[in-house]
DNA sequence: GTCTACATGTAGGCTCTCTATATGTAGCCA
DNA sequence: TGGCTACATATAGAGAGCCTACATGTAGAC
């Protein structure tokens, strides 16, 4: 997968996978990897800023947490975050729909 | 839309848009606005130098031609060029199916 | 005692897209 | 004559985000 295709369409997939469960970054990766068949395979470098920088936008809120003696970040959606991911759905759909009819047109 | 979300795109628009007609920059600017239904407004900063990095690339030829006294560049697709633009669609394919697969999984 | 899995983080680089600007022709209209 | 719009190409510089590479540390298996 082409690195730039990813571009803008982190936060979304971020977003996403927080929807219904808080997860910390590690599992987030793993995650991506599962729902998206295998395809994904985020590196650590761009999942950890880009979870802050959802943080710091007001997307997403973050505890600490101890499991198994290790120290894990978790995220959480915020309602901000929530009304967030919901727009990007609606963009993703019209950006593949531009981005189809042009790679494909039906003459 | 997102300027972002382009990225790593360009290349295919671009290819697929020159696939049947040979089309000057100007020509090619509007096709993109065309066939995505006005979703796509491409600036010329954008395209230009992107068909010159095509054409370095193999995947594009050009040729200057007047026309009613103004000068265009006309590109037309390589055989090379053709080959790209189906490797792009099938990652395009590909591509579209991750990201909606974890934007909205079913259950 | 070494290796792997788990877990987080930063620095720096790379590349593409965008904004802004520059240049020039043709045609219309007042 | 002058000004405006559409047509047509091009470059410089900024901005942003994703990646590679590196750094650090715990837990458990063998």
């Amino acid at each position: 997968m082409n690195p730039d295709a990813l571009r803008g369409h982190m936060d979304a997939l971020l977003l996403s996978v927080v929807e219904h469960e808080p997860l910390h970054g590690y599992a987030i990766i793993e995650a991506l990897h599962l729902r998206s068949g295998g395809a994904l395979d985020v590196p650590t470098g761009t999942v950890y800023p880009a979870l802050r920088r959802l943080e710091r936008a007001g997307f997403l809120s973050s505890e600490w947490a101890t499991v198994g003696g290790r120290k894990r970040r978790t995220y959480r959606l915020t309602d901000s975050g929530r009304a967030e991911l919901a727009g990007e759905r609606t963009a993703w759909t019209s950006f593949t729909s531009a981005i189809g009819r042009v790679l494909n047109p039906q003459t």
